[in-house]
DNA sequence: CAACTGTATTATAATTACTAGTACAGTTGG
DNA sequence: CCAACTGTACTAGTAATTATAATACAGTTG
């Protein structure tokens, strides 16, 4: 389910937290999801368990998952996620979008992407 | 013109190719602008001229400057360095797109970004 | 209570990113 | 031609980040 570029240059604490981020946000783990414990996971992927630590800290701190010494990591739902989640990602695509219409992006090349990102959702 | 914080822990080299970049598209600096040289501009920030040299050859790999050795370095052009950018600015954009759509971000709130950013440009 | 969970601490290695110093090379105007 | 400017290359040192390691501690549960 979590898979890591050892050879990547992108820290490996760093992956991990994307990939569980998105695995929450697309609801493929829903709410109370129990996740593989540091030590597991660490062999698993065959990195040291501080650094599947690091990750879970992380995770914890931005809300997606909970985490209780004994009984271990859970999914803390899709909504809590988004709504911690939400903030910092609005801001960064709207500097994406400045930078993009900066380099001549136009406004109707932008909406077009925004139609294939938001194909069959909420025409809202 | 350019002004750069020390304090930041973003890269002088990389605040200063972003906001030369900058001020190229948005046309302060039209084609053929003589840049301040390697040196005196890094007398003027404090820094080292490697430095800025870092930032002037990434400028450069980027489209957005031509440098020669004994001339100086001036700007390629405004159409020159939307063509370097767009490609990656447009990237960078549907990758935040999706981010934030997966962040919770609905269509009609991205395309009310959208407004902002593009506000009084070509309605296309 | 044994066996699992997460957490904290400290240390260190390894890598990368960044800045700096010095020397070299091309261009140009007087 | 040459002094004074330009960018460039090379090397090295410093700082920050990342990953690892070895323990130890603490909470939960069957």
């Amino acid at each position: 389910m979590i898979a890591v570029d050892l050879s990547s240059r992108v820290p490996i604490y760093r992956q991990v937290v994307e990939r569980v981020t998105e695995l929450v946000l697309l609801g493929v783990w829903p709410e109370g999801t129990q996740l593989p414990s540091v030590r597991s996971l660490a062999l698993e992927l065959g990195t040291n368990p501080n650094t599947i630590q690091k990750a879970y800290q992380e995770l914890e701190s931005r809300g997606v998952i909970r985490s209780a010494a004994g009984r271990g990591s859970f999914v803390a739902g899709r909504e809590a996620a988004q709504g911690m989640l939400r903030g910092q990602a609005e801001g960064a695509f709207r500097e994406a979008a400045k930078k993009a219409a900066l380099a001549g992006l136009s406004r109707g090349e932008a909406m077009a992407i925004l139609d294939e990102v938001w194909e069959g959702e909420d025409k809202v």
